[in-house]
This record gives C-alpha cells, structure tokens and sequence, in this order.
DNA sequence: TTCCAATCAGTTGTATACAATGATACAAAA
DNA sequence: TTTTGTATCATTGTATACAACTGATTGGAA
C-alpha cells in the first residue's frame, strides 16, 4: 500500500509540472540556491521553469505546509530555509523515530526486504573499500528506506521520509567527506543483526544511537559547511 | 517567531478561500463527512463551496501532502482518511515526541507561559467539576499548545502540531464522552510542577505516560464510534 | 520642509478558458 | 456473444485574464 502511494508520487513528479517546481524548489532550498528570507515570486519562478503561474503556486502550497517557505497573503513567498538548530531538532527526534521504527520493523520485516538489507550492506562495504562515495550515500538511503517500509506504520513512514529527505542534503556532503560512510554502515549491519535475532529493544537502541552518532559526527566535521548557507542573521 | 508564523496561518487560513476550503475538507475527511476512498471532484466541491477550482486545487496539494487525500494524475483525489492504524500509530509516535517536547520544554520555558499553563490547569478543573465539556478539550488543546511553543523547536513544534490537529477529532469526542478530561488534567498538572521542578526527566517520562494513557483510554471506551467511520474493508 | 493623499506599479488571489488525458458507451466485426 | 475500435464525455492539467491588495512615489497643501 505505502509503495503504491510513492510510485503515484514518482510518477506525479516526473510527469506533472508542480511536480517538478516542487521538487526543483524544495531542492534548491535545501541546497542554498534559494537563501533564507529570500523572497519566491511566481512569475520569475515561473519563468525560470518554463511554467506558468499556476504549477508555482501549487509547489508554493506544499513547500509552505513543509515549512520551507513562509507565505504572508497578499504580499509573497518567502524562503524559510533549514537552519543549524533545524537539523539538530529533526536529529532528535528521527533518533527517537527511527528507534521506533527499527522496533516494529523488527516484528513486521518481511524476508524479502531483510534480503535487500544484507544486499544493501554487504555492497556498501564494498563501495566503501573503492571509495565510491556516491554510491555509499544512495545505499544509505535505501537502507533507512527499507526500515520504513518494513515497520508497517504509514504515519511513521511518511513522517521519516519527511525528515529524511530534510536533511539528506546535508548527509550527502557529510557522507561524502568523511570517513562517516563506513562506521555508518557498520550500525546498519548491528542494527540488521538484532532485527534477525528479533531483539526488538536492540534494534531500537542501536538505531537510536546511530542517529546520535551521525548527528555528533555531522557537528565534528564542519557543520556549517555542510549546509551551504553563507548567512545568518543572529 | 513561531508565533508570527501561525499568527499568519490563522489570518490566511481565515481570510483566503483556499484556506477555508483546506480546513472544511480536512475537517470533513477527519470526522468522517467525506469517507475514504471517495473521489473529491473539484468543481464539486467548489461548487459545494461557493469558489473555483483554482483555491480547490491549492487545498488539494496541502491535503495531499498530509497523507489525507491521494491523487492519481490526470484521474482524480480520493480520500484515504484515518484508520484506527493511523490514530494507534500517531499516538505512538506522540508518545516518544511529547516526551521530547516536554524535556526540551523544561529547559526553554518562560515564565509567562508557565503561568498560562498553571491558568489553564487551574481553569480545567473548574470546568471539569461542572461538567463543561467543550471548554475542558479546548483547554486540553492550549494546554499542549504552551508546551510545544515552549520547546525551543520549531521542527518539533511544527510536527507535534500537525499531529495533534491530526487526533484533534477524535479526542474531542473522547474528552466530552467519558471521565478522561479529569484524569487528563491531573496527569498535565503532574508535567507542569515536573516542569517547574525543572526536572526534565520526570516531565518526558510523564508526558511519555500522559499520551500512552490517552490512547487506552480511548481503545477502552470505544474506539470505533469516535472516529465514525462505518465502513473498512478489511 | 513636512505631511498627507492620490495614484500607479507590481504582486498575489481568484476565475475562467483551453488542452490533454482517461473513462465509458456503443457499434461493428469476428 | 465477445471483442475491439471509435466517438464522446467528464475530469484534470495548464495558461491566461482580471480583480484586489500592498507599497512606493509623486504631487500638492499646510
């Protein structure tokens, strides 16, 4: 059911112009193409996309739920943006979250995604000895998409993706940079383990403390750089 | 500045059509006018409304990206509404992040919202022993809204929000129904002196705990007949 | 000079027109 | 009878037109 619901997202995206102003927005954004309190306005947008109005203030809608921009009526769209305290809020609570969903996932996994899982990890140790970088941040990705797939709570696996997706710029860079990548997935394989071994309270904390860990590590290693936003007012 | 934000909220959501048609078709979807699966038309329901398709279909990709409604390209918007797996899972999710909230709330919180809250403690036992039912669930709402105002969050706070306007429903229903809106308040009043203590463990663990027993008290006192939804397939 | 008001430019809010897509019904052929 | 092709219709996707609002500028009067 949940996957029906992405590939209708996957396809709307792809194939619908608000789709395309909505991710291209939301990503530049998040990449700092867009600057905090940077006003949106709909015919430039527009224009910049090769779109009318109408699909713009449609993306306009759904990043304003997300919280990306701030519209005050009658006047403008303007760039919310994701600060240094952002990142560390959505890390405490996905370290929450994501112990919950490594909990239930423990229950719920089906023995086809726990096949993906062992695949998932035993090819990011390879690319983490090569060094491809690019292909270790995808495979990271995956893992923790394969958690919320398999926790069978549709609330849990929205609200994850929502942050995962939040912060997966700043990931990115981070994974890239560092040696993160593979201490990174040496928890995901603890954490597979304990789901194998049905330990369900393992699972929970070694998923609590990997989030932790990549959040601590995040702060260590240039931070700010990571977010490549180059002000900021206070 | 959290406040400015849904100073701002109000005021569109009061004043813009796409605003009102967003909260009367979520509000339809969560108490059950509109039922799941059905399709949402947007001349229909513009029609329904008194406005165009245009504010309608605003509302529509806020309502999508809350989960509320699917929308299938070029085909239509149905109604996924809220299961009881939706509510169970929620009040999971509400139970870890609360929790948060009111640890963070220890520390952030100021004196004048702590006078709100003792007010409102204070107000709900009044009306509790009169039986005014309407005014206790508001208060409950205002009771968890200082909290999230006050956890120094906005990421928290954003989503703790959603979340709750999410059961606000449901709740209601629950609070007016049963003897919960006396226990409810006792179990705020036990987070508050937690939180004036600035003991921030003993608050999370009570919040933690205050949202566990909100949930069984309303699986305990009918479930089903609060969320009225008649039908469900499986 | 300063203050106020009127006007104007720019922007968003809403409605509507048109295009494209998908569903349905019906007819024709196997 | 069933199947397939086509025409038509309903619905969504997008663009554009117009209204309403906001802020600024200009001009005149005190």
């Amino acid at each position: 059911m949940s996957s029906d619901s992405s590939i209708n997202k996957e396809v709307n995206d792809k194939y619908s112009l608000r789709g395309r102003v909505f991710h291209k927005l939301r990503e530049g954004i998040l990449d700092g193409t867009y600057q905090e309190h940077e006003e949106l306005k709909e015919v430039a947008i527009g224009e910049e996309l090769g779109v009318s109005r109408t699909p713009v203030r449609e993306a306009f809608r759904q990043l304003e739920l997300e919280g990306l921009i701030q519209m005050i009526p009658n006047k403008g769209a303007y760039v919310t943006g994701i600060t240094d305290e952002d990142v560390r809020d959505i890390y405490q609570m996905r370290s929450l979250l994501e112990g919950l969903c490594a909990r239930l996932a423990t229950e719920h996994i089906t023995e086809e995604r726990l096949e993906e899982m062992e695949e998932n990890i035993y090819l990011s140790e390879f690319h983490a000895t090569k060094g491809h970088y690019n292909q270790l941040a995808e495979l990271d990705n995956r893992f923790h998409e394969i958690l919320y797939e398999s926790c069978n709570s549709k609330m849990l696996e929205h609200t994850l993706r929502d942050f995962h997706q939040y912060v997966w710029q700043v990931r990115k860079k981070n994974l890239t940079n560092t040696m993160r990548g593979q201490a990174s997935n040496h928890e995901h394989k603890l954490i597979m383990e304990a789901i194998k071994e049905k330990d369900a309270a393992k699972a929970e904390r070694l998923a609590n403390e990997h989030m932790i860990n990549a959040y601590q590590n995040m702060k260590n290693h240039g931070f700010e750089e990571a977010l490549n936003h180059t002000k900021k007012e206070k």
